[in-house]
DNA sequence: TCAAAAGTGTTAACCCTACACCCATGA
DNA sequence: TCATGGGTGTAGGGTTAACACTTTTGA
């Protein structure tokens, strides 16, 4: 809960921007994480006024040498212990008063994970909580509004790349992963057309497998098939899209 | 052609930048013109080492308290003398070695404007030139890739967004209209399928005039009925796609 | 045997594509 | 009268959307 229990982050240090002419940037990453369930943020306290006890982004100064999409994999490996992630850049928010220390420029980046898959680095002594995407309705500084720019854009980047199956284990069912784009996308799908169409996009693996231990009957297991996908990429016919 | 004929910019300017710890802010802008031929964007000769003698985009550095899209909007008065243009934030670039003066991040944005409708403002001192997006294959700076992107984001957005209608003159032709989509995205269509479309879409008003004067059957004129679009855009069921 | 989710086909409506000829005008 | 671009309809194929019952399992 108290300030030196966190790492120091754009959210929360005060000794940046002394100078009023200095402009500072920063990188917000909205991290998306799902658990075959809901759709979650990863947030933080922020203990800045005027914004205390609002939850925040996960932020931070780039650095010098860094370039944006080097500054939010940082970032991001600090706070998961993972590299390589499917980063995505939103957009820069650069309201002159959108920060109470001074002028400091953001750019958004969304990254999506499995949140069973890892567990968070120190994430009690930081304050790093998992809220469900739907049930945040104000958040500090203008996170709410690049919340929304990156969920918006997450929504139409799912349809039209194969980005979802990174929030779903390695193998899964065809329930697990329509469950997916129902909820990233906030609608319903029928489910006989939604076979239909994966069947038709034909890049799953299907692995001869069964989901089983569950009261019902056992459900295929499929994987995602990296080379078919890159090799139909090549192909100008070939158009995934959900 | 030399350097003092023109405004001081980021990209011509050397005095910013001295602190090496200081992050610069940039816009830079991507002006696409339109001509009822071609699609051309407005380039500036670059008079900066190690760029001497290449176009670049028309950028400036962010103002204290000016937002990101008050500062594009400057620019673009600047340069056009016009305000209230539709500006479209295409995205951030912050590569650490993009510009030699220093660490420069540029937040890119595109704009539309028709090229007869407006002279602009001192061209000649300033050495700007409308240059053809087919014909550049190299710019300063990281410009081409912001060029690229810009580009492809209008090819997106032109199809979901009457926008078009901006480059075109009050009254229209659909040959004209055709004619922009198949320029700016650089396909063709069917003449037949293109009208069938549109006046699905049902957003243009018919003036029952004629394009007079040409050694050919006239043809009719349009405009774009803009409060029948507001309308239509309530209405869930309605898609505007080209 | 029951509950719970898996799996499966058909039809009708709609949309997209391809395609060719006559029309109105100024030169 | 000719050259030029304007304007128009149809048919076939493909895609989407709606819809209900049987199967398999563990409890």
């Amino acid at each position: 809960m108290s300030q030196q229990n966190q790492i120091p982050n754009i959210n929360t240090w005060i000794d940046h921007l002394q100078d009023e002419s200095r402009t500072a940037l920063s990188i917000d990453c909205v991290i998306f994480g799902y658990d075959l369930d809901s759709l979650k943020i990863l947030l933080i306290n922020c203990d800045m006024p005027p914004h205390i006890g609002k939850k925040s982004l996960i932020g931070d100064l780039v650095r010098n040498n860094e370039s944006l999409d080097d500054s939010a994999n940082r970032i991001l490996k600090d706070i998961t212990g993972l590299e390589n992630l499917h980063i995505q850049q939103v957009k820069a928010f650069g309201d002159p008063n959108r920060h109470p220390l001074g002028r400091v420029i953001t750019v958004a980046y969304y990254s999506l994970i499995k949140i069973d898959d890892h567990a968070l680095i120190d994430a009690e002594n930081r304050n790093l909580q998992w809220i469900d995407v739907n049930k945040i309705s104000t958040l500090a500084f203008d996170h709410l509004d690049i919340l929304h720019a990156s969920h918006n854009l997450l929504k139409q980047n799912v349809r039209k790349h194969p980005i979802g199956f990174q929030l779903l284990p390695k193998k899964f069912t065809l329930q697990e992963l329509q469950s997916l784009y129902e909820t990233i996308l906030g609608v319903s799908f029928d489910k006989r057309n939604f076979r239909r169409k994966l069947n038709a996009i034909d890049i799953l693996l299907d692995l001869n497998e069964m989901r089983e231990g569950l009261a019902h009957r056992p459900a295929k297991l499929y994987s995602f098939n990296q080379e078919a996908f890159s090799q139909k990429l090549n192909k100008s016919s070939f158009k995934f899209e959900i």
